[in-house]
DNA sequence: CAGTGGGGCTAATTTTATTAGCTTCTTGGC
DNA sequence: GCCAAGAAGCTAATAAAATTAGCCCCACTG
């Protein structure tokens, strides 16, 4: 019997397709070893069952996702930045959505690569955020905004949760213009409890 | 053998219990069976197995969601109503991570029950949009925002995603008041494709 | 060329969902 | 108050998936 040439990274990336076109919840060991001509048990020799095979998914993606989001602020500031990075963003997910969920669903704090990856996509995130002149607390608080606002928008949007009929593409941009005034405006508009 | 007294809700409201206190992906029809000291298969009598579970409960929390919205909402407007439900979500999110997740991952167009409730919360976005002077197709872009904004940040934060050690209602407070920023300037600021 | 280790396998167990078909309680009509 | 019918529960059987154990053979290394 020929040996079928598996690594971690083949398996992952197995999965990464699976993911994508079948939905993260059926991301299945059993259809990742049908795909790769292979038994199911024999991807326990490449990761650690199917937690393992999810978190190393999230790993990739949250790669992958620092990636497109670097490589669209490079040498934009303000507006500009944040437009290309919004577009990125929800390019990406839309593109892949069942890797992306993986990076939600499967987050560990306490996985070094995971953990790594992650902080390049929060560097990138602060970058842009500096060419508005934010730092510090306030650059976390924008932070926040913004993934919460990117996150839920993509998610919605691939969950079919936008019932009514407008365009979704003008609802993005309108999205990210509020945005983009929101932290034109931020140092002055503190939260009063 | 006595019967246990089951309904359709007795059911679905045991699987919010099991979805809350154990998260989502680990609602099952054995442990709602086990909870409710019946046999598994006892339960196809009441609920349309496990996909029909998962509707039942994205169901009653919708339905729970848009009263909690409503409630918070009336009496206010502005900058007020804003801040009530917004504060409203976010409380419902974190207090039934479970319930809220089946919102999000058993959303059926066609399932009229859900529907109506979704209309519910819908209402009370739009009558909030309303009280800033927004209306129409606005409205619809600023309720997308608004909504992507409250559940990107609920999600997240359920799922543990924000690492960093800054204080996580101060976060939102700010993600609010930019809200409130945002909306206020809506109509002045068309996205410029 | 031989030994060793890794990469694949099959077999067995567990958990869950689902369907089929049986039994028994409850209830409504006489 | 009885009896028929249907609802509500059950057990049994089947199928999919994950996981563990243990085997075997191919491919390098010495």
């Amino acid at each position: 019997m020929p040996r079928a040439g598996l690594t971690p990274d083949v398996v992952v990336a197995e999965a990464a397709a699976v993911a994508d076109e079948s939905g993260y919840e059926r991301l299945t060991l059993a259809a990742v070893a049908c795909r790769l001509g292979v038994a199911l048990p024999s991807l326990y020799k490449h990761v650690r069952g199917l937690g393992g095979l999810q978190t190393g998914l999230a790993t990739l993606a949250v790669r992958e996702l620092g990636d497109v989001l670097t490589r669209a602020a490079v040498g934009r500031s303000g507006r500009d930045a944040l437009v290309a990075v919004a577009a990125a963003y929800r390019s990406y997910v839309l593109a892949h959505p069942g890797r992306y969920a993986a990076t939600v669903r499967a987050a560990r704090p306490e996985d070094l690569d995971h953990k790594g990856a992650s902080d390049e996509v929060l560097r990138t995130v602060l970058a842009v955020l500096r060419s508005y002149g934010l730092e510090g607390g306030d650059a976390v608080d924008a932070a926040r905004t913004l993934r919460s606002a990117l996150h839920g928008f993509a998610s919605l949007e691939v969950a079919g949760g936008f019932g009514l009929p407008r365009d979704v593409d003008r609802s993005f941009d309108r999205m990210v213009a509020a945005l983009d005034v929101a932290l034109r405006s931020w140092p002055s508009t503190p939260p009063d409890r």
